[in-house]
RNA sequence: UCAGUCGGCCGGACGGCCGCUCCGGCAAGUGCCGAAAGGCCGCCGGGGAGGAAAGUCCGGGCUCCAUCGACAUACGGUGCCGGAUAACGUCCGGCGGGGGCGACCCCAGGGAAAGUGCCACAGAGAACGAACCGCCUCGCCUUUCGGGGCGCGGUAAGGGUGAAAAGGUGCGGUAAGAGCGCACCGCGUCGCCGGCAACGGGGACGGCAUGGUAAACCCCACCGGGAGCAAAACCGAAUAGGGACGGCAUCGCGGAUAGUUCGCUCCUCGGGGCGAUAACUCCGCAGGGUGAUGUCAAACCCGCCGUCCGGGUAGGUUGCUCGAGGCGCUGUGCAAACAGCGUCCCAGAGGAAUGGCCGUCGCGCACCGCCUCCGCAAGGAAGCGGUGCCCUCCAGAACCCGGCUUACAGGCCGGCUGAUACU
């Protein structure tokens, strides 16, 4: 799994399917290539001031982290939207909203040729 | 002990599990991603946010802009004196003014007798020095003989207005008054003494002439070229712009040279010699362009269209952390600081690492219980134990230093001042 980092890659999964959360947004594209999963994440200045923003894009990296890799479609590329409830929102119970949305995400996209 | 003031420091600790990033070492396949530049993948060891990393307000280093010059103008900044410093609007030590019983704190602290402007309201009057009321002499009229009215003058003592009223206080003086005279204070001028200086002290003279405002214009002195690591250098896709070739167009003037081309000639067939030739080379002059502006100096640059090669954007790499560096000791200095010696290497990300989750402890707060003391009581204080909450403030390096400013739960240490108590 790599970490997302161009800016061009960012608006392409911006134009993906997406699903709202309480403490995130989730958006998802998949590639039409055979290379690995890629997860970024956005916490816009809105959000909060820069130790905030940290702590919140820290918490959605963990959370990523601790998900199977079995809940992510292969060759897809993620990016998770920090909100502000990210930061006191109880991990545990984002950990579920991760695995729910996931979940409703893999329904919803159309199965691989 | 309480109240205050100044300075310095800390701003959770330990452990478990799972990660991130950089450096060093070892290992590594001809592995994966990419057109390329380049990047990624294993194991071991080590490093990894701040007191403000913040605001981006000053001063530098560094980089580029034309080699960054000179003079002037404009614009901006600074503004008591001396010192520290790479430099500063910073710091230290003084001076002056103001506040506080005091420790101590505060000050945008040059020039208002160069000029211009402004000074609302109130008030007679707010500046080429002012008579509203009042006070006083004199003249005239009047009188109930106390005085009253009118007029020419004198007057800044009193009233009133104001933030501010033309030096202040006192005594003398006078018709009433007045620096009119005198004393003290203030102000000004000129010596003297102390101090590097800001300034302080004291003397003589002047008889008051100079209202305030320069965070109003302005004057004076000093300082400042601009932009910034998204600087800049290197490597490099796609699409628009430069060199070679061909064509078209134009010759600013003068000069030099001959790689090129042409002619003649020699020859060992490689080439050589002589002459000519510049719309392509070089130089000078002229023109135009290139800094905020002007002048000067110096430098650089100078048509259009088709086919082959070099520069720039996306991207990548470097810049990127050893530095006016930290700590300790010694010396100099009142101090800021400087010097010498020793010692240490201490974050380098780039959609942005330095963390996530949990446990124990600690701190703080609340409640309950026990016990001691004070109190008639309600209750209060200290200690011990338990439970719960909060499990920590402001805040995240973005090229690097020196400052300033602003934000900050809680806590520690030291100096000094005042009050109270005790010895």
């Amino acid at each position: 799994m790599e970490r997302l980092r161009q800016r061009a890659d960012f608006i392409a999964v911006a134009g993906g399917l997406r699903i709202n959360g309480p403490a995130f947004v989730l958006q998802s594209l998949r590639r039409e290539d055979q290379g690995p999963i890629r997860v970024g994440f956005t916490v816009t200045k809105k959000i909060g001031t820069a130790t905030e923003r940290n702590r919140i894009r820290r918490r959605l990296r963990e959370l990523v982290k601790r998900t199977d890799r079995g809940f992510l479609l292969p060759h897809s590329d993620y990016v998770l939207v920090g909100r502000r409830a990210a930061l006191s929102r109880d991990f545990a119970v984002m950990l579920g909203d991760l695995r729910s949305a996931l979940e409703r995400l893999s329904r919803r996209s159309p199965k691989p040729a």
